[in-house]
DNA sequence: AGACTGAGTTCGAAATCCGAACTCAGTAGT
DNA sequence: ACTACTGAGTTCGGATTTCGAACTCAGTCT
């Protein structure tokens, strides 16, 4: 098995999943990101398109933004209006994303999918793997161990 | 922008996703599914790992198996006893956890990660890549694209 | 003046979460 | 036979989160 590394109990250091989960893992932070990814910048958007409460966006969009996933610009002046982008740190949460599309592709029992991820070049249904730099392979999640600072196993 | 596919104005249809996370979008599903990956199978384990409440794991495993992403097996009947194992698409949600591993690893400012993800042959860090079966390459997010049942873009 | 826009707040009701204590069947020890 | 213990849950009341609907507030448009 390799997810290591956790030492959780009763819940001090908090590896590094559950503290990201407790930024993004709730039903409405990894949608939002979703709908940064679709060009979707502006509150009443995101509002409408997930159809989120309000009280709840604001808080949600709040601690997006406090941990470095949004940012909060000004894009207009006269009457002062903010949109939320997505940052670097954002953008780079959409392999996760994509692996939860494909997850859902695949073992989703209720939603038909109207949308299948492809390779844009070519077309072809994409898959996700693993890739080493150094032996300059692909290999799947077996092939994947976790190893602690030091070294260990 | 490459993930589509959605039309939720007042929630209908729920794209894939958005049912995924319905299911496996709160704070301790993901975590649950790591554990299993982790070897933890046992109810009194599942809860002293993750502190997590009796009556909140009692749910959301039910959820889970309901889902298919857990089983519930007997696994001894003098006093009869029941164990969690994941499924076949319970494992297959592991490269969506191990995105997120690596997303908190490069990004996640709190936790010191205590483990890196690596290659288990080579020892090498490990990239997450798309895979296209019929170019034989690998590439990165913004090669992506969705397409619709009948193949709009 | 009156209506509209966009980004929020405020409200009370409903659903979730929590820890701690309890249940229930069977097993082990004395 | 009595007690303690195990494992998988339930039950409880209180605290926190979520919700939808309605409101605010600055500025613009007609």
């Amino acid at each position: 098995m390799y997810l290591r590394g956790v030492m959780n109990q009763q819940g001090q250091p908090g590896s590094a999943i559950e503290e990201t989960l407790r930024v993004v893992g709730d039903r409405w932070s990894i949608l939002l990101v979703r709908a940064g990814l679709r060009g979707i910048r502006r509150f009443d958007d995101f509002c409408d398109d997930l159809g989120i409460a309000r009280p709840v966006l604001t808080e949600r969009l709040r601690r997006l933004v406090k941990f470095g996933i949004f940012e909060r610009v000004r894009y207009q002046d006269k009457p002062v209006r903010y949109e939320y982008r997505l940052t670097e740190a954002g953008l780079a949460l959409s392999p996760a994303l994509v692996a939860l599309v494909r997850w859902s592709e695949e073992y989703s029992q209720e939603a038909t999918s109207e949308t299948t991820l492809v390779h844009a070049p070519c077309g072809t249904e994409l898959e996700q793997a693993f890739w080493c730099r150094s032996c300059q392979t692909t290999f799947g999640p077996h092939a994947v161990r976790g190893v602690g600072v030091n070294g260990e196993s």
